[in-house]
Formats: C-alpha cells, structure tokens, sequence
DNA sequence: AAGGCTGACAACCGCTATAGT
DNA sequence: TACTATAGCGGTTGTCAGCCT
C-alpha cells in the first residue's frame, strides 16, 4: 500500500526538492544524524514505513526506515506535515473565532486547542498565534496577556469575526451552513474541559478535511459542536447594547451562530468599561480597526 | 536591480510526563 | 523505588518568499 504525499499544500516550504546540492543545505549532526529540511526522500520513506508498519516508537521507526533522522524529528514531521488528515491552508475565519474562544479559557495550551480543530496542528495554531494574534497586540501596544488586549478580542475582534463569517455565510446563500441539529459525537472522554454548545460551526467551516472515523486517534479529535449551550445566560449583553445588529444576527438561530456561540463563564465582566476600550482601540487604529486585523 | 526587512511556517530544542523494566 | 526510554508539549530559531525602499 502506497501512500499518497499530502500535495494540497500552498506553502511554499512544503515540498522540499533539494535534488542537486541538497547535501550542502541539509546540516549534519555528530552522530551523522541530518538535520534540518526534510527531503521529500525522506518524506516518502517515512509516509511508506507509517503505512507498512503504523506509528509508534519513533527512534527506532527512524533508524528501521533508514532515516538519518531523530525519533523526534520524524514524529514531528509526521504529525504536522505528512499525515493524510492534516489541513493545510489559511485559517478559516470560523477557525479564528475557535482559536481566540478556546486560548482565552486554556491559554497556551495549543495541543489541547488543537483538538478541537479537526486537522490543524498545535504547531500550526501556534505560529497563527504568534505571527498574528500577537502581532496585532504588538501593534496596539498592550501585552497579549493583559485584560486590556483580552477584553478586546472577546468583546471587539469576536464578535467582528462572527459578523463576518455571518456575512460570508449571507452572501454564499449557504443557510445549511449553520449547524442546527448536530450528531453528538463528541468523545467527553478525551475532551476533559468539554467545549460542547461553546461554538455553533458551520457545518464547512473545517473546508474538505476528511476525518476518517476509523483513525482511532483522530475520532476523539473530531469534535461536533452542539449549538445548545448551558451557558447562555450571559450571553454577549454588552455587545447588544453596543452593537445591536450583532446582537439580533446572532440571535437568529438557524442564520448563523445562535445565542450559544460564545458564552463561557467570565465573558460577561461587569467591571469592564467597555466604551473605554472601544475608544482606546479607536485611538489606537483610527476607525474599524478589526477589519485590519483580521 | 539589489539589498534590507518582514511575515509565515517548518523544524529544532529543552523540559516534563508517562510507561516500562 | 529508581532508572531509562519514549512521547508529547511549548518556546524558540532558521529559512525563504514577497514586499519595500
């Protein structure tokens, strides 16, 4: 059984040919170990050997393929680039809105974010983060980790992401885009911190990823958002005073994402002086600053 | 056209947790 | 219980394409 290379890639970094020269680009370790890009070589003995033999014990799945590579190395490789579920291309707005949800409640912990992003991987999540979201808290002078840069993404860049996917979703004509009625297969047994009713996804919103439901490892990755929340009590009040046509498109259930959306406890903080951050971000960007951020 | 800068992403490193002996 | 190997995670670095001057 041969495996196809994961060929959907748009980076340009993806699809190493190094032939001709490649040895002087390809570092040496010394332990005769190579280091550095991977050569798509290397990608096919490694995806061949995984589909002879399976994942697992990676030093010595290395040294067994003929990889002068660490047991590290081809795990990582594997994991992030050349496993067949993996989903490449630019974050979905939908994945943005999920990515900024779950790192407000979890943080750093990209590997558990990942999860619940069917086919994007931590490291992946977490060069978004880096190159993106803390670019933006740069640009606005504020530390990622201040309550002033995270009360912007919950109460101003959120709810412009779910304003936009609304549109796109308006705009395609896409109403079986919006998850109503869902399957509930989330596995709760690997989702200790269960994110069920957090966010009603369309139902494309993860594009074409195949999630095979035979990948052991892969069904308790698959995780299906229920729109019914248990925790929307609290939901966005802040916003519906300020911005009272977001308030009445996420109420309409069945055109996109319902009251369920974003209502974790400690979104509502009263103590917020939400018009000051409204005008602080004004000042900082001039205008409608998210639509430059995102 | 050339050099510098920046953003994006792949890959590596160090550390910790866990399993096996 | 102690030790070792392995897996996994998060932070950091290296590389390269594209943009800017």
């Amino acid at each position: 059984m041969e495996v196809m290379m994961n060929t959907n890639s748009s980076n340009s970094h993806s699809c190493i040919d190094m032939s001709g020269g490649e040895e002087d680009q390809i570092n040496m370790m010394m332990d005769g170990l190579r280091r550095g890009p991977w050569t798509v070589e290397e990608d096919f003995a490694l995806i061949n050997y995984i589909a002879h033999h399976g994942e697992g014990r990676w030093n010595s799945l290395a040294r067994c393929a003929g990889l002068m590579r660490t047991g590290k190395s081809c795990r990582l490789r594997w994991l992030n680039y050349l496993r067949p579920d993996v989903r490449r291309g630019n974050i979905t707005l939908e994945e943005q809105l999920l990515i900024l949800e779950l790192h407000s409640r979890w943080g750093n912990r990209w590997s558990k974010i990942a999860q619940h992003l069917p086919g994007r991987t931590d490291n992946e999540i977490k060069n978004y983060w880096r190159t993106r979201v803390q670019k933006h808290a740069k640009q606005l002078k504020c530390d990622v980790n201040s309550k002033q840069f995270k009360d912007t993404v919950r109460y101003l860049w959120m709810p412009r992401l779910v304003e936009r996917i609304q549109a796109a979703s308006a705009i395609t004509g896409d109403s079986s885009s919006v998850t109503t009625t869902t399957t509930p297969t989330l596995n709760k047994n690997n989702m200790d911190n269960d994110v069920t009713g957090l966010l009603a996804l369309p139902k494309n919103c993860f594009g074409n990823n195949q999630i095979k439901p035979a990948d052991t490892e892969e069904k308790s990755r698959t995780a299906v958002f229920s729109p019914v929340s248990d925790l929307t009590d609290c939901y966005f009040p802040i916003i519906q005073s300020q911005n009272p046509d977001f308030f009445q498109s996420n109420n309409q259930i069945g055109n996109g994402f319902d009251g369920s959306l974003i209502s974790p406890a400690g979104y509502f903080n009263p103590n917020l002086d939400f018009e000051a951050v409204v005008e602080q971000n004004n000042q900082w960007l001039g205008g409608d600053f998210s639509d430059n951020l995102w």
